[in-house]
DNA sequence: TACGATCTTCGTTGAAGGTCGAAGAGTCGT
DNA sequence: ACGACTCTTCGACCTTCAACGAAGATCGTA
């Protein structure tokens, strides 16, 4: 199992993010786009998205998700990986994200 | 029926709002609960809230939530009176608007 | 060890957002 | 006409946020 930079990024328990958090992290289209893609396609790493963006925008863009408990991220050799909390986000805001991400726009 | 300001108030239509728009307004704990009462109790006046915050912060409330087609206002004498468009909101965003109203927070 | 690849952090800039008080506009009642 | 009431607009202030480039940290590989 992968360990490296893995302890220095920090995941918040499910229960103490904030509706305010997941809608604001919700409410930019390039947020989507990645969570989009992730539900899509699984797993990816962080410069694999393509996205018109800077990397350092990208990076603030993954703390964004990361801190609303939206995704996690765990490190494989040089990159480094995202996941999806769908369940636990689910549990604590039910249908929410589905319900966003359902949604055109 | 009502007239007066009602002419200088705008509200979109339905189908040019963005997701965007309806996200933002709704990560806003304050604008929350003024959807969350007019849910509950029906049409009520701008005046009627009670929230802790002055009344020009409420105006600029009222407005990010009109412009998101979230609300409707009308003028009734000398009170404007707030109505939710919770229809057509679940024609152009299913689920979106009474989902995020169900979520404790 | 040295290099290239990947991602984060830092510093900055410009735009947007929430808040307030003061002032203005519209309406009702006297 | 006058004043009271309700709400909006304006200007100011501060914070947050998206964006970038440059520099730093970490890792794999030659």
């Amino acid at each position: 199992m992968p360990v490296g930079r893995w302890a220095s990024v920090h995941h918040p328990e499910i229960a103490e993010v904030e509706l305010d958090d997941v809608l604001r992290a919700l409410a930019d289209p390039t947020r989507r786009t990645i969570v989009r893609m992730l539900l899509a396609d699984g797993d990816r790493a962080c410069g694999t998205f393509g996205l018109p963006v800077a990397a350092s925008t990208l990076s603030h863009h993954f703390r964004a998700l990361r801190r609303a408990g939206i995704l996690r991220q765990y490190d494989d050799g040089r990159q480094r990986m995202n996941t999806l909390r769908l369940d636990e986000l689910d549990t604590r805001f039910p249908g929410l994200v589905s319900t966003v991400l359902a949604t055109p726009g």
